[in-house]
DNA sequence: AAAAAAG
């Protein structure tokens, strides 16, 4: 019923908006794309890079000229002005005026995403909208949202009557936004809080990490037609009657990084919250979707979901290209994980002062991400301690401010970081996978990626932390030889330049020790570890052991380069100790130099000869000898009695490959007869992802 | 031992 409502009240404006590029639609029974306008050229040039896509756009445009007719469409027909919404009479003069006034939000033109998708959500059809990162999606469905909840006849407006009260209900939500993080929901709301000034309309948030009670009488007391939240959080509120808060009318269901909110982790928590909310074929609901990426998952739930006549509207333009095609990037293969920090501490002493000698450099405000919480913690910490050492010449980066965010810090941290981040001008913020998707710092010039991502879009979503609202940006990312293979495999396609020659530090063997120059990054990076509590050091050690196992192809190497960054890079005595239960998870406990703790376990089953194998065999690796040649002691180790089992006429020593093979099964559970096989999932539109 | 997200 609202929906016919609102379709009638914008109907005579609809056809002011013509879809700019690829405006693609999806036919759910033929799978097929239909395109129904053609490129413009700046699209085919953007593509140069790109042959097997250009090919593609190039065909799909011929086809619609053939069946159209129609070449291009013309300039004047396309509203790319916030202003023309609002002549047009599409968009209510408050909303504009917010998006628009220079000491509002100070917007002009509406990036693609939002010319082509604010016309179509306004009609109160589903969309799946597929847009890289960075592109103003956020603003593409508050826009419409807001202006189909001001059209509403039954939706009354609200005015402050004093104490913070407004006389708005809470038990009347109209539009719900799920965001896969606090941090992004947090960002989110804030946006619509602006655009939403003085029209009566009321944003709340609702995420985990917050008291529940708090944020439950702030609703009850301001009203809430407009919610953003996080999945747990949302599902807790609607599913507990006492909390006053409803949504029986609820027009809009938006979920913001899609594919993220419908992938493993989260897909079954998004079902159940999808149950809390009123029968769809009782109260008219719209669904939009908003990704850069559409894999299997997102169609699935598309299918189960959205209206029959929903769109898919995918937008690509030139200066819209992906950050990854246009971004420049580089990998840095280091001698070992020890020279992380000092080539992290050379890139930006050496950015400084560039910058200072040129002012067309901006600051330098720069994302390090890495794949453990407790490895970004320890990193920050590093920095941090360069920041505030009193000695001047070991502050190196001057009084640049080091920021540390993820999830074990208090929801009021993580807030406070990356509210302060987002207003630094310079700054590093050290960073696990909370920020990887959609949150928008201005001025990022660098981001640096430790090690090798847990997968391919997560690679490209950091990265679309830079380069944004058309600047620019560079990325790194750092890495051993041990990963290489992975790195090939996991990010090929992306015009990654390998540079061999920038750093220098990031090449040197540390195991030679620091010589000489105090000021060097190798021996500030050095010191300042040592400052630090040998506990966070060992834990961020393990935590690191865990993320580089599935990366590393040979697992021997991978804990010697690890033993050597124990003692070079964390700068503890020896590497510590992995509990038996912890090795045999990681599918490391026969690597012969790993310093496991306690007795072994026997991992052998009875169809299998107990020969000398497992208890203590791979003991004693570490001792006074510890801090250097761990990868040494291996091939020393074999004389010794308690390696019986590996030596020749050994059960299994003739044949290294089918035992090595043997116990990885084993070990790590891939193929193992007790977990299932898990197949790598690929996107079905994943085009440059 | 490995992001995130409900306590």
């Amino acid at each position: 019923m609202f929906g016919a409502v609102r379709r009638f009240g914008t109907a005579h404006a609809l056809r002011a908006v013509v879809p700019r590029s690829t405006h693609v639609r999806w036919t759910p029974q033929l799978f097929k794309w239909q395109p129904s306008s053609t490129l413009s050229p700046g699209l085919v040039r953007s593509f140069q890079t790109f042959p097997a896509l250009r090919e593609a756009t190039a065909a799909a445009a011929a086809e619609a000229e053939a069946e159209t007719g129609v070449k291009e469409t013309s300039e004047q027909e396309i509203i790319t002005e916030f202003a023309d919404l609002q002549t047009s009479g599409l968009i209510s003069p408050s909303l504009i005026r917010n998006i628009t006034h220079p000491s509002r939000m100070g917007l002009k033109t509406m990036t693609d995403v939002q010319s082509q998708t604010i016309n179509q959500m306004l009609q109160g059809v589903d969309v799946l909208a597929q847009a890289k990162t960075g592109t103003g999606k956020t603003l593409a469905f508050l826009i419409p949202t807001m202006q189909n909840i001001l059209n509403d006849p039954t939706f009354v407006q609200t005015r402050k009557t004093g104490r913070g009260r407004t006389g708005a209900s809470c038990a009347d939500i109209r539009a719900l936004i799920i965001s896969p993080t606090r941090e992004l929901a947090e960002q989110i709301a804030a946006e619509a809080m602006k655009v939403a000034a003085n029209t009566g309309l009321i944003v709340q948030t609702a995420v985990g990490g917050t008291q529940k009670s708090f944020g439950l009488k702030k609703m009850q007391r301001e009203g809430c037609h407009l919610l953003v939240g996080t999945p747990g959080r949302l599902k807790d509120i609607f599913s507990d009657p006492r909390s006053g808060v409803a949504a029986p009318g609820l027009n809009t269901l938006i979920l913001d990084e899609a594919d993220r909110l419908l992938d493993d982790g989260f897909s079954q928590e998004i079902r159940e919250l999808q149950d809390l909310f009123p029968d769809p074929y009782k109260v008219d609901r719209q669904t939009l979707m908003l990704s850069a990426t559409v894999p299997r998952e997102v169609m699935r739930m598309v299918d189960r979901t959205m209206k029959p006549d929903y769109k898919f509207v995918k937008t690509i333009r030139e200066d819209e290209a992906p950050t990854h095609m246009r971004v420049p990037q580089k990998a840095v293969f280091m001698q070992g994980y020890e020279n992380i920090l000092p080539t992290i501490l050379d890139l930006a002493k050496e950015y400084k002062a560039r910058q200072s000698e040129d002012p067309s450099l901006r600051p330098f405000k720069a994302i390090i991400y890495a794949n453990a919480t407790s490895e970004v913690s320890l990193y920050s910490s590093v920095f941090e301690e360069l920041r505030v050492s009193p000695e001047d010449r070991r502050r190196p980066l001057g009084r640049m401010a080091m920021i540390e965010i993820h999830s074990r810090l208090t929801q009021a941290g993580r807030t406070a970081a990356a509210n302060n981040f987002r207003r630094a001008t310079e700054a590093i913020l050290f960073s696990s996978d909370v920020t990887a998707r959609g949150m928008d710092f201005p001025d990022v010039t660098h981001v640096l990626q430790v090690g090798v991502p847990r997968d391919r879009v997560t690679y490209v979503h950091r990265l679309g932390r830079t380069a944004r609202a058309n600047k620019t940006g560079e990325g790194w990312i750092f890495l051993t030889e041990g990963e290489r293979q992975h790195y090939h495999k996991l990010l090929n396609g992306i015009p990654i330049e390998e540079d061999r020659t920038s750093f220098p530090v990031a090449s040197y063997d540390m195991t030679e020790g620091l010589s000489g120059e105090p000021d060097s990054s190798l021996a500030q990076a050095t010191r300042a570890m040592a400052m630090l509590p040998p506990a966070t050091r060992e834990t961020a050690w393990k935590s690191q052991f865990g993320t580089l196992i599935p990366t590393h192809g040979d697992r021997r190497a991978c804990v010697a380069a690890m033993n050597r960054n124990a003692v070079h890079g964390y700068c503890l005595p020896e590497p510590p100790a992995i509990s038996a239960r912890v090795a045999q998870n990681l599918g490391i406990s026969r690597v012969r130099d790993l310093n496991v703790e306690g007795p072994r376990r026997n991992f052998d089953d009875d169809r299998r000869p107990r020969s000398g194998f497992g208890r203590d065999s791979n003991r004693g690796g570490f001792g006074r000898d510890s801090g250097r040649g761990f990868s040494r002691n291996s091939d020393r180790g074999s004389d010794r009695g308690s390696d019986r089992g590996r030596r020749p006429g050994g059960f299994n020593d003739r044949s290294p490959r089918g035992r090595y093979n043997n116990f990885v099964d084993r070990d790590s559970g891939f193929g193992g007869r007790s977990r299932e096989f898990k197949p790598t999932r690929r996107s079905t539109f994943d085009d440059d992802f």
